[in-house]
DNA sequence: CGCGACCTTGAGGTGTTTCAACACCAGTGG
DNA sequence: CCACTGGTGTTGAAACACCTCAAGGTCGCG
């Protein structure tokens, strides 16, 4: 438990090919035109004159899996909108123990505006691609633009809601009812192939530190679903839902 | 545990005199001028004249210990500012079990704009008065004021950091850990008097529903930090923070 | 093929819950 | 004034869910 933080932070996981303090790579600009969250993200109902002015601030980067785009705790110097990809925001206790507080997908917005301190990591779970803004110079533009404000506000309403539902997971569920809310919740938000599978963009460890829970506990819970015949799982990181109506029982009331 | 719920929900806690499905009672108008959370509160920095024009939509209410202003899950109809007293914000499993969400003090926002359904009930813990608006008539004047507007996402804002490291707690903290830093944040938020006492507006069940505990794990938590000479308990709700260094040191990192 | 990281499984320990009894206190009515 | 009563808080003993520690297995990749 304690070694895990300082290799989560410092060293790049084994897969990735390079450590996690390579900078941010720029990438194709690409015009907001293209742009394939251009209808969800909150830049989506601005006029197509102040998106373009929006976009001349910020800039397009690739992350790569494991890389971390913000400390928690550090000035809060950019913001951003998700194109591509998952990311992980996380917290954690002196001690290396460690929290997911959200997990975010493409057309997300992540970062701190209006703010001057971080609360939270944010670090990428897959390669990924965002749209980054200098967090003084994206303030200045919102305060000026009531339409981005007010998508922004609809948007932090919402994940105001899911943090907050969140909480009773944490506080009042048992392992079983974590782990069987927790595959709903990623088959509902993650791409579903033909025979049923989804791929977690998550390890163990991680799904351990979203549910509060450690990694042996939450191995013991899926595997005895799958002795149950509830899910199956193909592959290190495959899960197939075989009997919802079975998950949805072990998830506990709400 | 399974009847907790109900006797919450239904019957009014035994020192309330009247049950909680009594209507809740408008209370002297009062101006905007004379208001105790005027410079505080999402409506501060509105001319005067949009300040009364907000305040033309909204009436102001009081409540009693224990009445409940919003369900979970029902239509959101109403939003507020708190003027006076403190309140609870909870979500439940069919069960009974019921984790709170957030407490909310003077000046605070309560309700849910912008959105269809209230995301968690909302319950007065002592006598409170509110400033209460239909919810849609806000949610239109709300568009058109971007002061408004931006005051209630800095807001929002704030409240999603704090809900966020509170699931580190939840998720991540021992029963001790979490007993001591709930005492230290009642400390940072309610008032103090001369020796150092603070007057808790929650009972133990309450706290223990803040925690994700037992009541009586909260009980011996206390009563054990009591023994080691940390805190004093004086009265039912009354705890006076003798060492906050080493309640510090029992709260764990962050 | 072989390495390293990730995942699984087992056995044992422990912190928290559960169940149950009792103490405390304020309000009520005799 | 005192006993009574219902709610609230405390304490103890036992059960148990989850964690810890430790080993072994599996997967993906060079």
């Amino acid at each position: 438990m304690d070694m895990k933080f300082d290799l989560a932070q410092i060293a790049p996981p084994p897969h990735v090919a390079f450590p996690m303090s390579a900078p941010m790579r720029a990438c194709a600009a690409g015009s907001c035109d293209q742009c394939g969250v251009r209808d969800r993200a909150i830049c989506a109902d601005l006029p197509s004159g102040d998106r373009e002015a929006l976009s001349q601030i910020g800039r397009r980067v690739a992350l790569r899996a494991g890389q971390t785009v913000m400390w928690e705790g550090d000035d809060s110097m950019v913001v951003a909108n998700v194109i591509e990809g998952t990311l992980k925001l996380s917290t954690s206790l002196g001690d290396g123990r460690e929290q997911i507080v959200g997990v975010v997908y493409p057309s997300d917005f992540i970062g701190r505006p209006f703010g001057t301190l971080t609360p939270h990591s944010v670090t990428a779970l897959t390669d990924a691609r965002l749209c980054l803004f200098p967090r003084r110079a994206f303030d200045g533009f919102a305060r000026s633009h009531g339409a981005l404000q007010h998508r922004l506000l609809a948007r932090t309403l919402d994940d105001l809601d899911r943090t907050r539902a969140w909480m009773l997971l944490l506080g009042r569920k048992s392992a079983r009812e974590k782990v069987a809310t927790f595959l709903l919740d990623m088959g509902r938000r993650l791409p579903i192939d033909r025979d049923g599978t989804i791929e977690l963009p998550l390890s163990r460890q991680q799904v351990a530190d979203i549910l509060g829970l450690t990694i042996e506990t939450v191995s013991r819970q899926m595997n005895e679903m799958k002795r149950l015949g509830v899910i199956a799982l193909p592959g290190r990181r495959g899960v197939r839902l075989i009997d919802a109506v079975a998950l949805e029982a072990m998830a506990g009331g709400d």
